[in-house]
DNA sequence: GCTTGACCTGGAGCGCGCTCCAGGTTCTAC
DNA sequence: GTAGAACCTGGAGCGCGCTCCAGGTCAAGC
């Protein structure tokens, strides 16, 4: 009757909160705020109540950071999370919302585009008028 | 003696302060935070000290613009109309700085797509799932 | 057992980019 | 000339997304 119950050293890995900062980039503080925001379930502890994170909750973060990083709001992130703890029966509004999101950065996307070319012409433009500036130094060569 | 001097009605057009926020998208508060903060220069006044917005300011509010929704900061930009204001001499260093914001740019535009193409990946993994969910819908028509 | 560094909590503070406010002046239309 | 809308200034306030702090507890190596 030793091996009912996983043993210690069955369990799957974890991460304390200092390999998950340098893992993602976020730092302790950022991590706990997000905690204490609702934007990650309370992570296990340790009997010590120190934080152990396990791979589920490394790949909920890094999605967390893919909407982050595409410029979803906390706000908005909290209400995906809180849609997701209620289960499999909100993935159609999870799905709406990543659809509302995906358009909102295609968006963004193109205005970047367009953004980018007017600054390319400028650059040039700034190019050409330092090239005709200083025009000797061709002619020198 | 009465044309030599520019006659009020050859002034070139202006705007007010109304009418640029309605045409930028900025409100009037921004547009004076953007003249107190340095980023325009002082815009001319009628003899009641009411500004009046010319083409060449609309012309740089652009420019600004295009700078901010390409994510550079208010200091950054600071700095470049700082440049600006300093005439010709800093053409280079102007320069110089749009390449890195161009730079910057082209990396942001990378990391969006790269997280654009997993939230399509996550898209339709939800929409395969919804499908597999309510297998009856098709059946019965 | 002790030391030292990592970790905990609740709450205050901060930098950014505006936004709002009070109290006053100017412009426009009648 | 007057009413009402638009505008002015200096400065306070705000929402966001963290970041820092104080005052403690816990864990790992010696």
């Amino acid at each position: 009757m030793t091996s009912g119950q996983p043993l210690p050293q069955d369990r799957e890995p974890s991460w304390t909160i200092a390999q998950v900062a340098e893992r993602t980039g976020l730092s302790h503080d950022t991590l706990r705020y997000y905690e204490k925001a609702g934007l990650i379930e309370r992570v296990g502890r340790t009997t010590g109540n120190q934080r152990r994170y396990e791979a589920a909750d490394l790949l909920w973060l890094e999605f967390l950071l893919r909407l982050r990083e595409t410029g979803m709001s906390i706000s908005d992130m909290q209400h995906y999370a809180r849609l997701r703890a209620e289960g499999d029966a909100t993935v159609a509004d999870r799905l709406a919302m990543l659809r509302e999101h995906r358009a909102e950065l295609a968006d963004r996307m193109r205005a970047l585009r367009r953004n980018a070319s007017a600054l390319d012409d400028k650059i040039e433009h700034y190019e050409r008028l330092l090239d005709e500036r200083r025009p000797g130094t061709d002619e020198l060569t």
